[in-house]
DNA sequence: GCAAGGAGATTTTTT
DNA sequence: ATCTCCTTGC
């Protein structure tokens, strides 16, 4: 086993001294690969004969439920088996869910030679998501390029808040026409920074209503990046960007690249040319490159993902990536695959796959239509206590649909009847307003610099508001000064950062220090005056750092508590959560551990009132589409499959946002293993819609399944006997009217 | 001049 | 549930 203390850029010598595993591993490795299918096996042995001489570029197109975690997983094992140093592998998933599966599975299948498991288990280290491995190289390269180690990452809000305190500052907010709102002009800026295309372009092709503000915009964007710089703050988008900049940069590729013989990909199809760009310049003629994915299930390109990358991806090389498709299908039954390929098949993109499956059964997946969103819930709740009685447990059964508050009528039933579930997607425990504000005090204390977060403290204050808020960071900031090794051509394409030169990074106790003496100096308002000594004395102490580290988060709970009683009705609920918070975060090692990873790898699921479920009870799986990726489960049901929500309203622009939601629905229908429910609901009610008032409006199905689909369905309507008081269509339409009408005449009254 | 609270509109999907 | 605009009150 390599020592422990090899440096990671001494590849060989780690490898010439680990022969143990390789020899002890050959004699069972054929029997552990007995499993795979050919293709499979193709995909783990291409090129591991010799590890220490990496092969070009592997790419390996998994259909859906083709085993291809699996396969991922034994090729790195096999690698390791034969002696490849776990620690110089990097592994790229899409979350940290696949993350944490994929070192699972790999551990599990190198079980069988212990020596493997041992080196595994301490060593595969740099396994994550493209954002979380960036922001650990990011941190240890700081000082080569001129970024303060101490840096805080912003996510998608405090981003959009920044973008909006800069819009302010620019005056971009008093135009007599409207301009775009700060969530949008954040969207703009990201998808330009991750597609890699100009501002105009972007513009033009997915903001149109927006391209008056060019130039507003572009001004913007500049002041924005330059806010980031000088308060030491990245956002998701920068964890890419520095580390594709970092990575060209000569001076530090060749360390940066040398510290990994073999990368592999995971969901490759759901990267952006960004994130391609960074694997071409850590792995630039292919060698010791893997990329998986499957072009069938690309759905992330609203965020800039681009399916290109994967078809592109053999050219790119010479001689080209080698590629092996995995086509067979271990997961659904025969006829729920039929179903999905034919629903597939109708891209106007044709996909080259044809996935098959052995798995014969009788039960074609079921087309079912009730009244409405009550009637569709519960249907499904009848159906998962049905097959929870006959033995499918809850967790084998999903619930999936298209947008997040698609499943408030469902989570409403669900709670009434007290049947546990956890919902993936959506609104986070992190976006509450509560769990904000006491983040923002943990970030503000690491990085003083960070203005989003000191805007939204001080003003929890009573008698403190955005004016104030202003005038106490601009005094804070006088104490603090720029982070020296700011260098503003990181961001430019030709930039320079070899100029840059190494400083220590301030750490950010000196900073905080000024930052609280600033504080303790400033007089506040009258009615602020009460509450300011013990906001002092708290930013002070986190500052000093004279509490450790998940100590630090009581001080700050306590201080918070009055506050939060103050502005929110149901504090004790939001108390229970920060308590819950607390007892998270003393698993964290330290504050900056902590903040990094949470908002890298926030927890992924909410739950019902009933709070969280403990982790060894049964509960049922709410899931957007998007956050079902990847996953499978014995029965699923789909929500609302009709025109409006699969496709959604919003994405039906152009052909390519249509094929899109297609490809959506694919991925819904390919998670279920035996017993697929989609679910039609004829009537959708709308909230809040038009100046009228709630509304109802008629769905027809999804385009996705046009009639001469219906033969591979077992198409029905629920419940199965109707009442003999059913109302018509036309009876309901009435209905709906009065509704309406009625509700328009007690209007009336007062008006 | 500024903070606080109310009304009304608006909300896909995620690292 | 949140953002933005508007009014009221200090």
């Amino acid at each position: 086993m390599p020592s422990a203390a090899a440096p990671p850029s001494s590849a060989s010598s780690a490898c010439a001294s680990a022969p143990g595993p390789a020899h002890a591993a050959s004699s069972i490795t054929d029997a552990w690969l007995d499993k795979l299918n050919d293709a499979q096996r193709e995909a783990v042995e291409y090129g591991a004969d010799d590890v220490t001489r990496p092969p070009g570029a592997l790419l390996v197109i998994a259909g859906a439920g083709s085993g291809k975690t699996s396969t991922l997983a034994h090729r790195v094992a096999n690698l390791v088996m034969k002696g490849a140093d776990p620690r110089r592998l990097l592994l790229l998933t899409f979350s940290r869910r696949a993350a944490l599966e994929m070192t699972q599975r790999v551990t599990r299948i190198a079980g069988a030679a212990p020596g493997v498991r041992a080196a595994l288990a301490q060593g595969l280290t740099w396994s994550g998501t493209f954002h979380s491995v960036g922001a650990r190289l990011l941190r240890e390269y700081a000082d080569l390029i001129g970024l303060a180690p101490t840096f805080t990452i912003n996510d998608r809000e405090d981003s959009a808040d920044l973008m909006n305190l800069v819009r302010h500052e620019l005056g971009l907010s008093a135009k007599e026409r409207r301009f775009p709102s700060k969530s949008t002009c954040f969207a703009i800026y990201s998808r330009v920074v991750n597609t890699g295309a100009s501002l105009g372009d972007v513009l033009a092709s997915a903001f149109p209503w927006c391209r008056e503000w060019e130039a507003d915009l572009r001004r913007l964007f500049a002041a924005y990046v330059d806010a980031k710089q000088k308060q030491s703050v990245l956002d998701y988008d920068d964890l890419l960007l520095y580390w594709a900049h970092m990575a060209a940069e000569p001076s530090i590729a060749a360390d940066l690249s040398g510290r990994f013989d073999h990368v592999l990909v995971d969901e490759y199809q759901d990267t952006n040319r960004l994130q391609a760009s960074i694997l071409l310049a850590l792995k630039p003629d292919g060698r010791g490159l893997t990329v998986v994915g499957d072009d069938a299930q690309s759905i992330y390109s609203f965020r800039g993902a681009t399916v290109r990358n994967i078809l592109d991806f053999p050219a790119h090389f010479d001689p080209p990536a080698k590629r092996v498709t995995l086509e067979r299908n271990y997961r659904s039954t025969q006829p729920i695959l039929s179903a999905s390929n034919a629903v597939i098949g109708l891209a106007s993109e044709r996909f080259t796959k044809n996935l098959w499956t052995d798995r014969a059964s009788a039960q074609r997946p079921r087309l079912v239509t009730v009244a409405d969103d009550a009637a569709q819930a519960r249907y499904v709740v009848e159906q998962v206590l049905a097959a929870r009685e006959a033995g499918v447990k809850l967790k084998s059964q999903a619930v999936l649909f298209r947008a997040a508050h698609h499943s408030a009528a469902l989570e409403i039933e669900l709670t009434r009847r007290n049947i546990p579930f956890v919902k993936f997607g959506g609104l986070k425990f992190l976006d509450s307003v509560h769990v904000k504000d006491v983040l923002a005090v943990l970030r503000w204390a690491e990085n003083p610099r960070d203005r989003v977060a000191g805007f939204r403290v001080v003003q929890l204050l009573p008698g403190v508001g955005p004016a104030t808020a202003a005038r106490v960071l601009d005094e804070a900031n006088n104490g603090i000064g720029a982070h020296p090794g700011v260098s503003p051509d990181i961001n430019a394409s030709t930039g320079s950062t070899a100029t840059a030169a190494p400083t220590a990074g301030l750490r950010n106790t000196p900073a905080a220090g000024a930052a609280a003496q600033a504080l303790a100096a400033f007089t506040p308002p009258a009615r602020t005056l009460e509450d300011w000594p013990s906001f002092v004395a708290l930013i002070a102490t986190l500052g000093e750092r004279n509490s450790p580290w998940p100590a630090e988060f009581e001080l700050i709970r306590r201080w918070y508590e009055p506050h939060l009683e103050r502005n929110h009705e149901d504090a004790a609920m939001r108390h229970a959560d920060l308590l819950q918070m607390e007892s998270i975060a003393g698993t964290y090692a330290s504050r900056e551990r902590f903040l990094t990873e949470l908002t890298l790898d926030p927890p992924d699921a909410t739950s019902g009132e009933s709070g969280v479920p403990l982790l060894d009870e049964d509960y049922l799986i709410l899931s957007t589409i998007h956050s079902a990726k990847g996953q499978e489960w014995r029965n699923v049901f789909v929500l609302n499959g009709v025109d409006g929500c699969i496709p959604s309203d919003l994405g039906t622009g152009s052909d390519e946002e249509i094929d899109e939601e297609r490809r959506l629905l694919y991925v819904a229908m390919t998670r279920a293993k035996e017993d697929l429910h989609l679910l039609v609901p004829q009537r959708f009610y709308v909230h809040n819609q038009t100046h009228l008032g709630d509304r109802h409006v008629w769905a027809s199905r999804t385009r996705f399944i046009p009639a001469e689909l219906l033969p591979l369905f077992e198409v029905g309507a629920w419940p199965p006997v109707p009442a003999p008081a059913a109302p018509t269509a036309a009876g309901l339409a009435a209905a709906a009217q009065a509704k309406v009408e009625i509700a328009a005449k007690l209007r009336k009254m007062w008006e």
